[in-house]
DNA sequence: ACATTGGGCGTACATTTGTAAGCTGAAAAT
DNA sequence: ATTTTCAGCTTACAAATGTACGCCCAATGT
């Protein structure tokens, strides 16, 4: 193996191991530089040939998620096409993403209002990218103004990540019920700048 | 000065101390007991008199932070009566409350999504039954069902939550800014059950 | 063929942490 | 007046943490 390679590959496995770690018990901030060693199978002081401190791991962490955001944005416009209603689809695409990937939704959830400005930041530029692209389509479906779109999109965005938090320690049950919950709200949402099709 | 008289003092400088150091970069998590015992002027194991662990005064601290919602949500009610409009009035209110409690604020902003199911559990009861006025509330106003009132307040709830957590660290223009918005999102939702009186 | 590079390791150390054990002195109870 | 209680203190210790230093050796460069 290259040498090369295998630097990828222990770094693969440091970022792994420290989002193995992130639980509904741990967060990223309660994570020590020797656990997420020990987890990747390296000496502590192994760790800085890849990362300068923790904080530039977590950093490559808001990344990682900010991609994964991407990805849930793509899936949930495909399923649209050719389906029924656009917010129920969309709510329902994003409670099974989150389950999926639980502990990288849970980073952003919690460093979104973390200690960390560094952190805060990139959590808000991920979330940002995110709400811009709902905006870009809420404003050709709606004709509304790209503000007025953005507005609506932000609290959309806000009330679907703040269902899936308390989706994510739920039963299946409670959660078709945040579902179902959620799917309203937004409904609201929507009517406001265009008379609602329920 | 009577023996329970000095040590509910000690008590108090305890929760304040630990009220103290909260702050945009340090979280209840990331205090040490020992560090709330210095700031307190108190030596660390004389902590243990007053609270088993460090669990204990957190709990204790989100009591604190109910008892300031509900303090916020009489103020509100006060100045609605003789005012403009209502959501303006309680939006404006809450800006702020926040801005002289941020570190209640904030404990509760974080530790509803934080490591601790005990903590977690205790900041969504306050929060319940801070929506839950609210419901009762929009209920009489509007004449909608209950559940539709308790799922309408909960997204206003955390949309103005979501709100107070930005304007925290946010200068006074922006402070501004984000009241404004916070002000239409809720309007949207105000009009799904009724009319909207803009 | 030889020299350089750099990822990984072991050792080591200063700090910080929670907390156990036991003492002290003043307030409260007898 | 004597005893009991108990908030607060000092001392002590084990555990965990971040990280500095230097060695090793296989992949790379010359």
């Amino acid at each position: 193996m290259s040498r090369a390679e295998q630097k990828e590959k222990t770094r693969r496995a440091i970022i792994n191991a420290a989002f193995q770690q992130l639980s509904a018990d741990k967060s990223f901030a309660s994570l020590s530089l020797r656990e997420v060693a020990r987890e990747a199978g390296i000496a502590p002081t192994s760790f800085y040939r890849h990362f300068s401190d923790m904080d530039e791991l977590g950093l490559t962490l808001v990344d990682e998620a900010g991609l994964m955001l991407r990805q849930l944005m793509r899936q949930a416009r495909q399923r649209i096409v050719h389906n029924r209603s656009v917010i129920q689809t969309s709510v329902e695409t994003f409670m099974e993403f989150i389950m999926q990937h639980s502990n990288v939704f849970r980073l952003l959830l919690r460093e979104r209002s973390g200690t960390s400005a560094a952190f805060r930041s990139a959590v808000a530029r991920e979330i940002q990218h995110f709400c811009a692209e709902l905006a870009d389509y809420l404003r050709k479906e709606n004709k509304s103004t790209a503000e007025m779109a953005l507005i609506q999109a932000e609290a959309m965005v806000i009330l679907v990540f703040h269902a899936g938090a308390d989706a994510l320690d739920a039963s299946d049950e409670v959660r078709q019920r945040i579902t179902t919950k959620t799917i309203q709200q937004l409904r609201w949402l929507a009517g406001g700048s265009k008379p609602p099709a329920v």
